[in-house]
RNA sequence: GUGGCUGUAGCUCAAUUGGUUAGAGCACCGGAUUGUGGUUCCGGGGGUUGCGGGUUCAAUUCCCGUCAGCCACCCCA
């Protein structure tokens, strides 16, 4: 073979096209019904739009080089800065709130594994200028309703919640100390993936006693009764975000049909330790075969760092190659097989202008038409309209047309 | 970037302890057959066994390197 593509990258050929339109024309669908408008920008942006924000470290991820005219470019590794500086630059003329999504292709230079690439289309939906959790709700409800479009359940998928207010003063009421929250933070993040010694030793590194590394240990488990009673039952301070985050819950129940199945409290979802400032989330299937399918969470104070505007801000984003997978092993794919309209055979004695014709005509009706492009035999003809996935035969003879339904 | 496993046709797999011109099914193309639901038969294209070295009389098989894939770290989408 002389050439193949890159790694991490892909070729689409019909059959996968077909499936990623499938989950594109989703996403575009349940955006629609919740008002959101499309943009786009550039698919290479400057270099410093990304570490400006990240610090040079993150080079070492982003498909980066050196263009032609010197400039340090970097194909876009997500959407959110582009987003910031678009929303930034007209922050003042939008309406508030802004709801905004794009589909773009995300560059990332990483190792690949299952799930993940170095090239990826991701739905990003985001809601600018609310700072009350209806927003949040509006969000989650519509990341939910996207895996409903694509027949998912509550039994395949489920929205891990959590909220780094409320996870802030609970760690407070445990009594560990503030300067301890980030290492915190990271093991709590890994808690499910990392063997609990390693967890626990950690935590220990960090300054937690042996009754604190317990409760950190817990937190998947922490329901948001025991995280209220242990907040209320110490200083109390922050109890304010833990009803706040109920009222979310009973917004998102309310806005699709059987929500509550769909969520679960979980404090041991982090999102990265950077941005986030409010309730964050992550879509997984059940079963734990794949990587999360959808994250996001509020980020209040980011568009102030890139677009220089103060609005409070949440989005999230949601790629299409593990939500692809997922749907392939639950079989909900549906048959990529081709088909056309009508496919016109024709006896030998058919000039080849006539079948034209009549592939015009029919076409100008808005059918798709396929034929012979050259002399072949009627069984050759009827043999290649059935595997072209016709829907209808239309026989042409020196008498009459024949249409027969396949 | 680090480590482990893997690498034969477009796909799924074969090839006896290393042993002649690396095979089969499916798919694709061509021909015949079948007067209707993708039948049956015949034929064809397509592999320098990922690539490059080494050991050997002889390598798909053993060794090294490299590239690629998978998995786990790192990191995140």
């Amino acid at each position: 073979m002389a050439h193949t593509t890159l790694p991490g990258f892909r070729d689409f050929y019909p059959e996968q096209l077909a499936e990623r339109a499938h989950v594109m024309r989703a996403w575009r669908e349940v955006a629609r019904r919740y008002a959101f408008m499309e943009y786009d920008g550039p698919p290479l942006e400057p270099l410093d739009l990304y570490t400006a924000k990240s610090g040079d470290e993150i080079v070492g991820q982003l498909y980066n080089f050196v263009d032609k005219g010197g400039r340090e470019v970097a194909l876009r590794p997500e959407m959110t800065p582009t987003l910031a500086r678009m929303v930034g630059a007209r922050a003042n003329s939008l309406r508030k709130p802004t709801r905004w999504f794009s589909t773009p292709q995300l560059f990332r230079y990483e190792r690949q594994q299952k799930g993940r690439l170095r090239e990826h289309y991701q739905l990003n939906m985001d809601i600018v200028g609310e700072s009350g959790v209806a927003a949040d709700a509006e969000l989650v409800a519509c990341a939910i309703d996207i895996c409903r479009e694509l027949n998912l359940t509550s039994n395949e998928v489920v929205v891990r919640v959590s909220d780094r207010r409320v996870m802030h003063a609970y760690l407070a009421a445990l009594g560990i100390a503030p300067d301890s929250f980030e290492a915190v933070l990271g093991v709590a993040d890994k808690l499910a993936r990392q063997p609990r010694a390693i967890s626990a030793e950690k935590l220990a590194a960090a300054g937690l006693n042996v009754d604190q590394v317990e409760r950190v240990l817990d937190i998947p488990h922490a329901t948001i009764d025991t995280v209220e009673f242990a907040i209320s039952a110490a200083s109390g301070v922050g109890i304010e975000h833990v009803q706040e985050l109920r009222n979310f819950f009973d917004y998102v129940a309310q806005l699709v049909p059987g929500g509550e199945a769909w969520l679960q409290f979980d404090l041991s979802i982090v999102r990265g330790l950077a941005y986030y400032t409010g309730i964050v989330f992550e879509l997984f299937d059940r079963s734990g075969e794949f990587r999360a399918i959808c994250g996001g969470g509020r980020y209040d104070n980011l568009l102030d760092a890139i677009g220089g505007t103060s609005l409070p801000a949440l989005g999230f984003g949601m790629g299409d190659v593990v939500l692809t997978e997922l749907l392939r092993a639950r079989n909900l794919l549906p048959s990529m097989a081709q088909t056309v309209d009508y496919w016109l055979t024709a006896d030998d004695d058919i000039p080849v202008l006539r079948v034209m014709s009549e592939a015009a005509s029919l076409r100008a009706k808005g059918f798709s038409v396929e034929y012979a492009l050259r002399r072949q035999s009627v069984s050759k003809q009827r043999k290649a309209a059935i595997t072209a996935g016709a829907r209808n035969i239309v026989h042409l003879t020196n008498s009459t047309a024949t249409d027969s339904s396949v």
